[in-house]
DNA sequence: CCACGGATTGGCT
DNA sequence: GCCAATCCGTGGA
């Protein structure tokens, strides 16, 4: 596939909450050697350590959220339950803290790849394919990130996000957040309206 | 379809 | 020691 243009530093330093709604609709790539996996992103959720508790840094810098507060533009890697691993658009300016959790893509280049990583064969029914990328730690299984890439540069060859053209604002939804337990009633969730690889429905509270 | 529990490491109280 | 920005299999309605 012909990508087309890298979404640029200037894209992730600004307001979270934009950057999370205009990623939906970008495509995200991952380069291993000259194989590229990609995904169109459909599902996320913004956090803000700022005034958010189910942030990992709203209680300051740590060893272990110290690339979240760097300036935006990096992938935030987290390991989680003791075996997944989870990742992140950081966004906002240095010492924010604010990241953007990629919650589900819809498989674009690479699926044999995906498939061969998510499931052990490449050959696949169609409950698989939707099952392949969505929901968080199904995307670094998928896309083969775990911990060394943790502070990969998303204007760099490794991963990357491509420029798409903007959706329709009424292609948009919001709902609170997945499975946390702090700050549940921030509705900071957004997804693409109707696409069949977005991750299960929240909870049945909070506002939509 | 939905609810629940087990897996299993590591970060922080 | 507690419990997590999850996933998957099981069992019941």
């Amino acid at each position: 596939m012909k990508h087309k243009t890298r979404l640029q530093k200037s894209f992730y330093t600004r307001n979270v909450h934009a950057v999370a709604k205009e990623l939906l609709g970008k495509l995200f790539v991952r380069r291993i050697d000259r194989e590229i996996i990609s995904g169109i992103i459909v599902e996320v959720e913004a956090y803000d350590g700022s005034i958010d508790e189910a942030a990992h840094t709203f209680r300051g810098k740590t060893k272990r959220n110290e690339v979240m507060f760097e300036e935006g533009g990096l992938l935030y890697v987290y390991f989680t339950y003791g075996m997944h691993f989870c990742c992140n658009v950081v966004a906002g300016k240095a010492n924010e803290g604010k990241a953007i959790l990629l919650r589900a893509l819809e498989p674009v280049e690479g699926i044999d790849r995906m498939a061969l990583n998510r499931f052990g064969k490449k050959d696949i029914n169609e409950k698989q394919l939707i099952n392949l990328t969505n929901g968080p730690a199904k995307i670094c299984e998928a896309f083969q990130i775990t911990r060394s890439e943790n502070g990969a540069d998303l204007t760099g060859e490794e991963i990357f996000i491509c420029d798409a053209p903007p959706l329709a604002k009424n292609q948009v939804e919001t709902s609170v957040r997945i499975g946390i337990k702090k700050s549940v009633d921030l509705p900071w969730r957004y997804y693409i309206k109707d696409n069949p690889f977005v991750s299960g429905k929240p909870p049945l509270r909070g506002k939509k």
